[in-house]
DNA sequence: AGGAAAAGTTGACGCGCGTCAACCAGCGCG
DNA sequence: CGCGCTGGTTGACGCGCGTCAACTTTTCCT
C-alpha cells in the first residue's frame, strides 16, 4: 500500500522512488542499548527472552494502547510508524508524537502504572512488546537498564519542549517547515533519505499535531510547492530547498513572499 | 515583598489574606521519596549529606541554570517559585513550566549531561542543590533512587502533555481558566488555599506560557472579573466560581457570555 | 468492478487575537 | 517627596487562520 503510493508518486515526480521505512536492525534501534544492557549478563538469551515478550504486528488505525490503561508493556517500533495522542474530557484530541522505527512507546506510564496517552499505528507496523514488570525485575540487578530508561524519557522531554516552542510561538508556515525539517533529520539519522519520504500522517493529523487546521496545512503545502521548495503528492514529499525551509522555520521576522525578489536582504 | 503585595491586596479585596508559599517541610517535598530512599540505608546521614550538597537562595530573576550548561545538579524548591523556559535560535522564548515548592528541576538533563532548558527564580527562592554525580553513585547501590527519578520524569511528561493540549486546542479563555485551575489544584495539594494565591508570574510570563499575548491575558482577566468569577489585583488572585471556570476550561462548544443569563443550562 | 466513504484541495468569509500605541499605577531610588 | 521605570490596562485596527462548503481524487469494502 505504501508501495502503491510510491509508484504513483514516481509517475508525477520523476525521481528515484525511496523505500518506505523498512524494519530497523536491532543494532539501529533506539532501544538497542536497553536490549544490549539486558544482554550483558551471562545468561543473555534467557533474560532477553523473559523481557522481550514477542513481536507483534498492528494494522493501520489499530491501537497499541489506550490512555489510563494498565501500562503493562512498552513497545519498540521495528518498522512502520505510530502516533501518540492525549484527550480532554471534552473529547478533543492533541497528537503529541509521531514515532518512527527504533523508537520506544509507553515508557511515560512508568510511575503511575498507567499509560499517559494512547498510541495508534499509522500504517502496518511491527513492534517488540516488552513486559514492564519483567523489565523492572531485571532492572533490580542491572542499574544500566534504569539509566537507559531515564535516557529515553529525557529524550521524550526534549521532544515535548521543542513541540511546545512550535505550538506557542510560530505561525503556520514555520510550524509546517519545522515539522518537515524535523522529520528530514530523523530520517537521516535512521539512514533514510532526508529529502524524499512518506508522511505517514494525513493532512488532518499533521494539522492536529501542529495546532493548525487541516485546510491550512493544505494551503501552506500548496504555497511551498508554488515557491518550488518542495513537491508533494498526497503523503509523499520531496524537499527541494532545505535551506529555504530552514530559513522559514528559524527566522523570526522575515516575510517569505517578499524575500523572493523585492527585498534583497538575502 | 510578597508580604507587601498581599497587604496591598487585602486593602482592596477585604478577604483574609493568605500566606504566600512558605518553605515545605521535607515530608511534603515532592522529592521526599527520593531523599527517603537515600536515607533507607544504614549510614543514612552520611549518604544524604554527600548528595544534598547545600541549600541555596536565589533572588527574583536569578538563573538557577542555563540550557546546554553541564547538568551537574538538580534542584528541589523549598520555598518560592521558578520558571523554566526553552529558546529558539531566533531568540524566541517559550516558558515551559512554573515550579512550586516541593518540585524538582533539572532532571531532564540527565542523559545528555546538559540542561535541556533554563530555570529562573520568580521571587526569592530557596532550593536544595543535589549533586547529579553523587546521586548517580548512590543510585548504583539503591535502585529505588532510579525509580524515583523515573517517577518524577514521567510526571514531567504528563505535565507537558497537558500543556500541549492547552496550546494546540484551546482559545484564550480556556487557556487562562485551565491555567488558574491547575494552579489552584497544585496549591491545594501543597495545603495552601486553592482560591486565593499569588501568581508569581507577570502577565507577560503568563501570556508566553499559554501562547497568547500579554494584552490578551489582561483582557481575559478583565472579562472574568466582570463576570464575577474572580478578582485580581496585580499578581494576587481570588477565584470565586471554580465551577464556572471549570466549565470554561473543559466544555468545547459553550459560549461564556451567553451562559450568564440567557441559556439557563447552568 | 463499482459505489461509498475518506482524504485532499480550493475558495469565501469573518472573527479572535496579535500588534501598536497611549495611558495609568505602584515601587524603588535619589 | 517627587521622579522615572517597570508592569498592567484599555482601545483601535487589521490580518492570519479557523470555519463552512463545494468539489475532486483515492481508497476501501463487498
Amino acid at each position: 500500500m505504501t508501495e502503491a503510493t510510491l509508484k504513483r508518486a514516481s509517475v508525477v515526480v520523476p525521481l528515484a522512488p525511496v523505500r518506505a521505512c523498512g524494519a530497523v536492525a536491532c543494532r539501529d534501534c533506539g532501544v538497542y542499548r536497553l536490549c544490549a544492557a539486558l544482554g550483558l549478563e551471562g545468561d543473555e538469551l534467557s533474560l532477553l527472552e523473559r523481557v522481550v515478550k514477542r513481536k507483534l504486528i498492528f494494522k493501520r488505525g489499530e491501537l497499541l494502547f489506550r490512555a489510563r490503561e494498565p501500562a503493562d508493556y512498552v513497545y519498540a517500533i521495528r518498522s512502520g510508524s505510530a502516533k501518540t495522542c492525549v484527550r480532554t474530557e471534552g473529547g478533543r484530541v492533541q497528537i503529541t508524537g509521531l514515532h518512527l522505527p527504533g523508537e520506544l512507546l509507553g515508557l511515560a506510564g512508568f510511575d503511575s502504572r498507567e499509560y499517559t496517552c494512547e498510541a495508534r499505528a499509522l500504517e502496518t507496523t511491527s513492534v517488540c512488546q516488552v513486559s514492564m514488570h519483567q523489565l523492572e525485575e531485571v532492572a533490580e540487578r542491572l542499574p544500566s537498564i534504569h539509566r537507559e530508561m531515564l535516557r529515553i524519557m529525557s529524550g521524550q522531554i526534549r521532544h515535548y519542549e521543542q513541540l511546545l516552542l512550535l505550538l506557542g510561538k510560530h505561525n503556520a508556515e514555520r510550524r509546517l517547515a519545522a515539522f518537515l525539517l524535523g522529520l528530514s533529520q530523523r530520517f537521516a539519522l535512521h539512514h533514510y533519505s532526508p529529502t524524499q519520504f512518506n508522511l505517514s500522517m494525513s493532512r488532518g493529523d499533521i494539522g492536529n499535531y501542529l495546532g493548525i487546521a487541516e485546510e491550512t496545512v493544505c494551503r501552506v503545502f500548496t504555497r511551498f510547492q508554488e515557491e518550488g521548495w518542495l513537491t508533494t503528492r498526497r503523503r509523499y514529499v520531496e524537499l527541494h530547498d532545505l535551506e529555504r525551509l530552514t530559513a522559514i522555520a528559524h527566522d523570526p521576522g522575515r516575510r517569505a513572499a517578499a524575500a523572493t525578489a523585492l527585498t534583497s536582504v538575502a
